[in-house]
Formats: structure tokens, C-alpha cells, sequence
DNA sequence: TGTACATCAGTGAACGCGCGTTCACTGATGTAC
DNA sequence: TGTACATCAGTGAACGCGCGTTCACTGATGTAC
């Protein structure tokens, strides 16, 4: 058995990670293996004893960031599942619709760097990004001080007022307009909470 | 002057409007110079009387969809930007928001369709896209029951419901879920208008 | 403890296909006379 | 009114490049003795 199980994991890990950046950056089509393999500090032959397919690299890239990058991110936000709350609520859409957060290409959610791509993909990607979005509504309707049809309505229309403000703001040439539309959305948000 | 300058014009139309009806199905890249020639009823090396280059198209077809198939969407949705006023609003949420929108994959809004191929092409689709942003604040924002930088963030915020309810539910693969944001959206911005 | 061996992660050249773009041409059209 | 001509929209074959994938190989590692 040369090689540990763990060696072979971790040399994948640092594959899906280089992809998940690379994705984030370029868009799914632009990014090859190629690139990917060498920012992996790998070269490219070596690609499909971890993987079948781009394709399937794509869903763990996708897949990776909700327990991956996407927790540390959660972390830096303040955000803490544990205590429900209208405070973790606030610190999440503070984050997520911050000027931070829009700039941060490479840690940037998914559901914002990739909406097409992962509307194309396949079922398994789709899957993914539907469990990334899930978490953030969950948090949203365990936070908000409603409970029943109510807080899901409106924690759903939080998660759309969250990614749509920032895949707007991402598509716009002027980052002015941009930042107003994030910002627009950011206050709004927040001011649907005090309440 | 053989050939009016008309006959090449409509040429140029057909070509523009079967790219944009492709792109929305498949996406730009996926969309070949030869699919959307013969889909125009044309073959391939002509496409080059009209346009330089396949970006160019791209940015062709974002931009008429505003005074082009945008505007017979609005006017299907009783959309009439001529009466400011409240209607106007519920008439665009209903429309823009309805399940019909989202089915309507030949018909449907380029912020809808392709917003991260429009986020990492170059400045003039980029602007096409904010010229479409901008109509649709701009009818919100006069529509809406008040003045100044509230209607202005209102506005603003309503598109990222919009947008963002939109852009989710089509990336989900589960249509009920999919169903169950894009109508709560709906119904959450409808809500903030009654007052 | 040291050595031969088997395994398989990683290498890099090569394959094959698809697509954007070019180019020499063809033939429909409007104009000049 | 009819005919020769010039233009240029449209044709389709060909080019060239890039990228996903395959494949024969190499060499680092853990195991058996």
C-alpha cells in the first residue's frame, strides 16, 4: 500500500481547492485542467486518478465550499449557528452583502461567482449549490423573530435579496452603480429585521 | 448598390435574434457561430459580414432585448411605463416574478439568463446590462409611493428581489423548491407595496 | 536492520475533436446606358 | 425596355489552435522477508 489513503485525499483536496478558486476567478468553461493542475502544484496526466471528468471536479469544487471556505468565511462574519437570533441574521447580511465580500473574487459564495454555470451544469452540481442555499435560508428563518409560513416567506426573499443584490453589483462596469445597488439591498435587508 | 441597405440589416436582425434565443438556452460559449447562423437560416461564413468578432454578437443580442423583446414582454404584462403609479409596479413583479417568466427560457430577461456570462464579458455588454438594470429601476422607482433616496433604495432592492428570486430558482434542480422562492419573492415584494 | 519487490500517484507526450476565423468564390441584385 | 456590368451578401471548404482525455512510463513509498 505505497502512499497513505491520506496522502491521495489530501493531494485531491488541494485540487478541488486550486478549482474552486481558479472556478471563482475565470467561470467553470474558462478554467482548464491544466491550470488547475499547476496551481495545485501538480501536472495535468495526474488529474483523473482523482477525478472522471471536469464536470465532477466542478461539483466538488461547488460542494467544497459550504464546509470549507464558506465556514471560515461564516467565522469571520461573526456568524454563529448556535445562538439563533436576529444578531446572527444581521451579521450575516452585513457580510454577505459587503463591500468586502463582492471585492473577494476568490473566497466569494458560489451562488454569486457561478449562477449560469451552475444553472447548466448537472443535477449533482445543482444539488450542491441547492444545500449552499438551504443552509442560508435555515439560518435566515431560525434567526428572524417569526415563526411558520411567515419566516420562511421571508427568510427565502432574504436569500434572493442577498445573491440577487450581489450578482447584480458583480455584472455592472460601474463599480458606483454597484456599490449602490449592494448597499441599496444591504440596508433594506437589515431594515426588514429591526421591525 | 445591389442588396438595399435594408435587406442586410434584416440579415443582421435575424442573426442578433436567433443569438439571443440560443444564448438563453445554452449560454454563450455553448452556442456555436454555426448554430446561430443556421438557426438564422444562414451558413456559417457570412457571419462576418456583419460582425467582427462572436463578442460583438454577444453584446448585439443583450442589448436588443431591451427595445425588443423586453418591450413585448412588458406590454404582455400590462406594463405601461406611460401611467406612473403603483399598478405598474405589481404589474412588473407579477410578470417578472411569475412562473411563466421563469419557464420562458427563450423569451427571459439577460439578467435572468446569463448573468455570469455577462459578469466576466467586457464593458459593452456589461452596459447593455445596466442599461436594462437602470429601465427597470427606473420604472420601480417612479412607480413607487415615494420620493427621494427611499424610492431610490426601494427601487434598487426590488430588482434584487427580482433578479435574485429569478436567478436561485433557476439554478435549483428541485422545481418546488424553485417554485417555492421565485413565489416568495413574489409575494414579498408585492407586500412591500400595499402600505 | 537491510534489501527486493509490488503498488499506484504522478508525469508528460500524444490524440482527436470542435470551434472561431479566414478566404477564394458565386450569384443575386440594382444601375448605367 | 433590354442588356452588360459592378457590387457585395452569402457560401462552404480549410486553417489553426486549444483543450479534455488517454496512455505508456517512472519513481516514491510501504511491506515482506
Amino acid at each position: 500500500m505505497p502512499y497513505s489513503a491520506e496522502h491521495k485525499q489530501q493531494t485531491r483536496a488541494k485540487i478541488v481547492e486550486s478549482a474552486r478558486i481558479l472556478f471563482n476567478r475565470h467561470g467553470f468553461q474558462d478554467v482548464t485542467i491544466d491550470m488547475v493542475m499547476e496551481n495545485a502544484g501538480l501536472t495535468r496526466g495526474g488529474f483523473y486518478n482523482h477525478f472522471k471528468t471536469k464536470e465532477q471536479l466542478h461539483h466538488a469544487a461547488v460542494s467544497s465550499f459550504l464546509h470549507g471556505r464558506g465556514a471560515e468565511w461564516r467565522k469571520d462574519a461573526g456568524v454563529d449557528p448556535g445562538s439563533p437570533g436576529e444578531d446572527m441574521v444581521r451579521q450575516m447580511i452585513l457580510g454577505y452583502l459587503s463591500s468586502e465580500h463582492l471585492g473577494d473574487i476568490d473566497g466569494q459564495c458560489p451562488m454569486i461567482a457561478l449562477p449560469s454555470d451552475i444553472a447548466r451544469s448537472n443535477p449533482q452540481v445543482q444539488t450542491s449549490y441547492s444545500e449552499l442555499l438551504q443552509a442560508m435560508v435555515g439560518l435566515f428563518e431560525n434567526g428572524i423573530g417569526k415563526r411558520g409560513r411567515e419566516a420562511r416567506q421571508q427568510a427565502l426573499s432574504m436569500a434572493a435579496l442577498c445573491v440577487g443584490g450581489m450578482v447584480i453589483a458583480k455584472s455592472l462596469p460601474d463599480s458606483e452603480l454597484a456599490e449602490e445597488v449592494r448597499d441599496a439591498a444591504q440596508s433594506f435587508a437589515l431594515s426588514q429585521l429591526a421591525g
